[in-house]
DNA sequence: CATTGATACCTCGTAATCCTATGCATAGGA
DNA sequence: TCCTATGCATAGGATTACGAGGTATCAATG
């Protein structure tokens, strides 16, 4: 196991409440861990497709003011890789802090 | 920023009570953390390798049972280089469990 | 005595993840 | 008019980790 990327992750739980485009999510992720977290393009599109790809996510397109946009929608599947995402970082991340000392 | 391999920050959290060699190090990551890491050598020597280059550790070899072991201890370097990644670690950890909800 | 398992070290090829840089296009403000 | 923000996308490279393979010693088992 050890440790795996988070940003699938991040991006499932950006979406659980409502559908988004890609810029969004990465706004919403740097937002919501206070500026810690900020990835970039060049990594968020392509894990994206991946996702979708992978049917845990789908995607739709949508026009905005004239610009279309891609909006992207968390499927059954991908809730459940969620769930089981969460899991399994939340093991991770209490290994390695019990090791590296909370203090 | 975003994630960072912990690998290195554990050898070196690893060796600040005593030096050990290889072998060791994965076995005493992988028991104190209950089994839930554990990495392969194909990834540890590499990166112990990487760590005396840096000068973050320095290693010795010493004759045991007629086995010849390399040990590795950690230098100054390496303790200041402990001390930020534990800081890192503590808040991308915290980012993370924020959004994903510690609950 | 031979084989197996644990110890101990190492390298190679591959996959995954992420970054930087770059390209395209539109809208709004300076 | 130009710059910034928005919005999507790909290409190239670095880093990290894994699996598979190789070498060698020692203890226990058969």
């Amino acid at each position: 196991m050890n440790f795996k990327g988070t940003l699938p992750t991040l991006i499932l739980e950006a979406l659980t409440e409502e559908p988004s485009h890609g810029y969004l999510i990465a706004q919403r992720i740097k937002e919501r861990s206070q500026g810690v977290l900020d990835f970039k393009e060049g990594t968020l599109y392509p894990a994206l497709h991946k996702l979708e790809n992978e049917g845990m996510v789908e995607s739709y397109e949508s026009v905005e003011k004239g610009r279309s946009r891609r909006h992207y929608r968390i499927t059954r599947s991908g809730r459940g890789m969620l769930a089981k995402d969460r899991a399994e970082w939340r093991e991770l991340s209490q290994a390695v802090t019990m090791i590296l000392g909370e203090a």
